[in-house]
RNA sequence: CGCGGGGUGGAGCAGUUGGUAGCUCGCCAGGCUCAUAACCUGGAGGUCAGUGGUUCAAGUCCAUUCCCCGCAACCA
């Protein structure tokens, strides 16, 4: 592997004008936690996530709130970058599409695009609905033909705007999503796109907005009557921040210098192409098509590896706000604590299909799998360290070295596979022979038996050794919680390296702390 | 015929390249007492939606029918 080579991550950037939710949570901790397994692999991580502030909707909002749409945004900014600290991200940028940095680097792109003919201008005349502010097509029809009550009043309009020129672009693109089977993650989704590619004609993109319609949003460089579609600006993201630390390669693409971003003094990394792009189900289209095309067009390479990640539900019904169907993530992580959230949300389902959140699930794995498992797991290994053994390490032995190798292999595959969910399922495999270790040699019964010490001191290592392992290998998932675990065991390293994994780390000797419950049990009837 | 995803013991789900149907919860019985009234063992419970086919062998491949759910341009 390239050790020069940041991984390089990004989530989609959440629009603003909305309000973070249990979809937003999901996507940011899925993606923290491939960022850190790969930085547990040892590899240099470049974590991006943001928010996109243009377009209709945030302008409209801000003039109902007598606000500039920047101020408005700044107000917002605030709300999601909270967010995503609440949710542990260990991301290493924060995007804004409003900053300097990006709009440079989008108009970079615009005017390449445009010198060298893939835009055209066009009038576009159709039925347009002045309260949806938008155009309706064929298919917005009623039977009847008329237009449905809903748009308000429609009236034919003929506009102006640049579109980019997608035709050309349909066949190879085919060819590329068939011969890197890869690039798509899950399967069905790239089988989605190529039946998508093959069956129908791609439309050319409409790029821009007249500013009559809407003024926020970065403005054409080369025709100041327009501002740029918020897609096509919002996309740019993944490559703007690469730019702006200094990447060299998509410098010298978009004939930008280190210059051109003064606020990011003199560093240079090594970030692009992204490495992962973590998005949902709903915009595989602009990430599956129109990117790789603008990427194409710009003569960038490819982002490795699109995962594209399903929806939740909550009760199997559609998270709404209007029916009150939802699910607050700052309210179950202020209950519950985080990484109890964190472990949920990336247990309860693989990634690809749809989710269903359950109270009464999220409850159940809470008190079995982490407080009956994990947590009393750890608490009793450590309570018998420091009961008979006054907390020091006693010999090495390897009774169940080869058990929790195989299990430590078989999870570095799920998550090398993103497979998240089945390395949980094979972590807790190891929990429970653990379990059933302690209740199989009894090392309370050793211990009224004087000439049984040695044995005890066998058992006793096996189990607090495990406990460390497991610090390691979940530490991409419950972080805290990993720490946790090493600061218990009197360790002032963190677990964060998947090479401490490895059986046979903790020192004889070693004095290990008091064990503190890791997640308190609740009593759930009294609920 | 719009596209896609599903239908596996009471509930929620796993099932990799086809080879005796697994897991968690719940239920019943037993064991243990180090531990967060936690832990361990055993048991009951499924014709893997239906039908047809390929195969020595199919939940796992093919065909077809039925049912459920999402998506269909800015909502992760």
């Amino acid at each position: 592997m390239d050790m020069s080579k940041s991984i390089y991550l990004t989530t989609a950037i959440d629009y603003v004008n909305g309000h973070p939710h249990l979809g937003h949570a999901y996507e940011k901790i899925l993606t923290d936690a491939i960022a850190r397994f790969a930085h547990s692999c040892g590899n240099p991580v470049f974590f991006l996530t943001g928010v996109d502030e243009h377009g209709q909707k945030v302008q409209q909002t801000a003039e109902k709130r007598a606000l500039s749409p920047l101020a408005y945004c700044d107000e917002l900014a605030v709300v999601w970058s909270q967010f995503i600290e609440k949710l542990g991200i260990c991301n290493n940028d924060y995007v804004r599409t409003t900053q300097p940095r990006h709009q440079k680097v989008v108009s970079a792109i615009l005017n390449k695009l445009y010198k060298e003919g893939h835009f055209y201008k066009e009038s576009y005349r159709g039925f347009y609905s002045a309260k949806e502010e938008t155009f309706l097509t064929e298919k917005d029809r009623l039977p009847d033909g008329s237009f449905d009550p809903m748009y308000g009043e429609v009236t034919e309009l003929i506009e102006d705007n640049y579109y980019f020129k997608l035709g050309e672009h349909q066949q190879w693109l085919i060819e590329y999503i068939e011969s890197h089977p890869d690039f798509i993650y899950p399967e069905s989704r790239k089988n989605e796109v190529l039946g998508f590619l093959k069956k129908e004609k791609l439309e050319d993109l409409c790029i821009t907005r007249p500013v009559s319609r809407l003024s926020w949003g970065i403005p054409l460089p080369f025709d100041s009557e327009f501002v740029t579609y918020v897609w096509f600006d919002a996309l740019i993201n993944y490559m703007s921040i690469a730019a702006a630390h200094g990447d060299l390669q998509i410098l010298k693409l978009l004939d930008l210098t280190p210059e051109d971003f003064p606020e990011n003094g003199q560093e240079q990394m090594e970030i692009w192409p992204p490495d992962f792009q973590v998005i949902g189900k709903d915009i595989v289209k602009f990430h599956a098509v129109y990117w790789p095309i603008m990427l194409k067009a710009i003569g960038a390479p490819f982002p490795k590896r699109l995962i594209v990640h399903g929806w939740w539900q909550k009760n199997n019904q559609k998270m709404s706000k209007s029916t009150g169907n939802t699910v607050d993530p700052i309210a179950v992580i202020n209950e519950w604590g985080l990484d109890a959230f964190r472990y949920y949300v990336l247990r309860e389902l693989e990634v690809g299909p749809d989710g269903n959140w359950t109270d009464s699930g999220f409850e159940t794995r809470y008190q079995v799998e982490l407080a009956n498992g994990l947590g009393n797991l750890v608490n009793r290994s450590l309570s018998m360290l420091n009961r008979y053994r006054d907390g020091i390490v006693p010999a090495k032995n390897d009774e169940l070295k080869n058990e929790t190798e195989i299990i430590v292999q078989n999870t570095f595959k799920s998550y090398q596979d993103i497979k998240i969910q089945g390395a949980l399922i094979k972590i807790w495999e190891l929990i429970y022979r653990a379990n059933q270790y302690v209740d199989q040699t009894a090392p309370f019964k050793l211990a009224k038996q004087p000439e049984q010490a040695q044995r005890l001191d066998e058992v006793l290592y096996n189990l607090v050794e495990i406990c460390r392992i497991l610090a390691v290998i979940l530490w991409p998932i419950i972080p805290e919680t990993a720490e946790k675990i090493y600061s218990q065991l009197g360790l002032n390293t963190q677990p964060d390296l998947w090479s401490e994994s490895f059986w046979g780390k903790l020192t004889p000797g070693h004095k290990v702390n008091k064990p503190m419950p890791l997640f308190p049990r609740r009593d759930l009837n009294k609920k």
